[in-house]
DNA sequence: TATGAATGAGCGTTCATTCAT
DNA sequence: AATGAATGAACGCTCATTCAT
């Protein structure tokens, strides 16, 4: 007679793992790993902390059960829009918007795959570059594309290639964080500002030779 | 008659605030806020904690006084660069070699600065993007200078300019880290194939008008 | 139809008891009661906790439950032995060629029985040490039998009966866990040895007052 | 004027050490490692637990800095005892005599040596068994001393020996144990006893040869 | 007969920070 | 001008044990 119909004592396992999953994720989301604790994570979820390391293991592990679904998301979206492409032109485009339009969709899955107070060299901060990494791979192989195909094996620009994929997923990144705070543009207009002012660029780029003058001299 | 040359055990208060900040700057530079304590701060400085606080207040204070001098100096550089530009086209390629000249010339410097490691939303991590955010708006300034003279004032064109600033600073950024982790190219490399990048489709940019299809529809 | 051969899910109370008994014995033999966890025992015997707790009642009973039938069977073993020796110095040696032979033949009750890492003054350890006492006094009752009829009485031996019982006790126990430990040579030359060297000895201490300069002076 | 003479709050390093070190030792002496925490010692020695970290690392450390006193000085003193001797027979005799004599002096050294419930195959189980058999060792090489020349080389005899000196030492063990708790004699009676009941019989054993019977058949 | 879900209580450890001298 | 001594407040994690079905 006094069981409260909105939150129930008891949940089946999967459930309450998803319960917590989506409390875990906000939290992980608005304050960072660090500033997370399994306590607080446990009160919200109206549970205490053994069932949390009895269903999750531990705090990275539940980190990474908030962030791998994310992460395997949000390669997927870009994966699906550059396959989607019709040309080489397109495909880069098509790529940048499908990742603005992810981070536009799932707010907290962008924060905790980019969250920056990861405890550098761990663990999780490897699983979360590794996430990065994967999207930065997918839109530098569409950035070769956009190169003419006897430029494509010059020996000088693989490098130059990842310096740009890094270049660009960090402007992305950035815009997507700053877009996120301000909400000024929307995630079309940021992928369209964003392609519109290195597509021209990345032509030129793929076209020229290094200069002589910017030799490495170390 | 016990005074040891190399490391003298009194120093005139100004003296110690030095010594004390080369070492918590070398320390927070190689392994970050987080992962540095004030013990290990006062043991490599050869004091005691409580000099390290009647010196600098708490471990925040002691980050800020690191990051001061060479937050300014970053600005300056960078600052200096763009006052030494003959003509708009010139100043953002200054602007953005001068950073990555400063992040060349000294790394600790850049890594206090740009430590992804710090609380997020706390005190110092606004202070360091205080000083991110004073070299966006340089950059962004430039990019202005870019724009033919009747377009800068179009009221369209400020929030993109902005989101571009930021785009460019976080490219640069990334591809700072990148270099010096890799060391695949010189600055000036990497300072001539950003520049390169962007610089074509900026002006496209800047001479176009936000497309309809575009309309922001949340 | 879904019954397993290998596995029934479900089997009549004592056949369940008896196969988690066979599964936490081994467990409590191989790492030690501390190390053994209650989860541990019930994963693998393929139960839950909540059976262990009904059916053993907590921790201590279920060790208590391994203990018991390897605890009476030594005791057994040691008992029959005695029984059948023909005369007073066979049974010494009897007494303990049977313990290493049971020892021999059963070691992980020898590993419940001795476990050293019982919680200290627990009900556990109480039990444990008293199965190794009532070994001991077995010995001891032997050791008697070995002294002539006429100074079995002596006031002042029956001290020395119980310290030597217990050392024996002792030296076959550290014997039988470093042959166990080293398999440097059999459980019979491991007794043979052991009862080499003592009885010698017992028969001249038997035969002894106690010193007058050893008073006790505390 | 409320300075209560009995507890000053402050204490120097090394008295604050030495007062933690007597408590610790008592508490792990009393119930054994596993049954102390270190908030129990702290509040015991009116402290809190950061200065034990402080000042002894961890409790495994702090375990340590117990035991290594009395191990040393127990080591001392059996080792002094044998060196005191004139010949063989009185080597042995001495040791164990000194045995008895340390754990007489210093019961809670001898229990923080021979505590049975540390984490099996830990770190500090394995420094106090260290001590222990350094001891074994010693009176190890005191028993040789009572072989006649001839056989010291005896192939067949190391075995023995170490086997005949664990079984000494555990004896030793266990009298000691058992007086500490019954008090039914006095260390030198215990030593007698010991030393009494095993020397006849060492000499026997040193004597023989294996019999052909008791060959190892595994 | 048996279970999945859940917890209370505690432990070892760390770190920024302050008091008393 | 500087220090040695000391702490408050957490945090991640574990385990024996029980409730509700």
């Amino acid at each position: 007679m006094t069981a409260p119909a909105t939150t129930p004592r008891r949940l089946a396992r999967a459930d309450r793992e998803q319960q917590i999953l989506v409390i875990a994720h906000r939290a992980f989301a608005t304050r960072g790993y660090g500033a997370v604790t399994m306590e607080e994570i446990a009160v919200e979820a109206g549970v205490t902390k053994p069932l949390l390391y009895a269903y999750f293991g531990n705090k990275d592990l539940l980190y990474g059960a908030c962030m791998e679904p994310a992460g395997e998301a949000m390669v997927e979206a870009v994966l699906n829009a550059l396959e989607g492409a019709e040309d080489a032109t397109e495909a880069l485009e098509l790529g940048v918007r499908a990742f603005f339009d992810y981070v536009d969709g799932d707010r907290d899955a962008w924060r905790v795959l980019f969250d920056e107070t990861l405890p550098a060299g761990g663990p999780i901060a490897t699983r979360a570059s590794d996430y990065r990494e994967r999207i930065t791979a997918l839109l530098g192989e569409s950035l070769v594309t956009t190169l003419p195909p006897d430029l494509r094996e010059h020996p000088q620009h693989p490098v130059a290639i990842e310096a740009l994929s890094i270049s660009l997923m960090a402007a992305a990144e950035a815009l997507a964080r700053w877009w996120l705070k301000t909400e000024a543009l929307t995630p079309q207009q940021a992928a369209t500002l964003l392609i519109a002012t290195v597509e021209p660029g990345l032509r030129q780029v793929a076209g020229s030779r290094p200069t002589t003058k910017d030799q490495k001299t170390t």
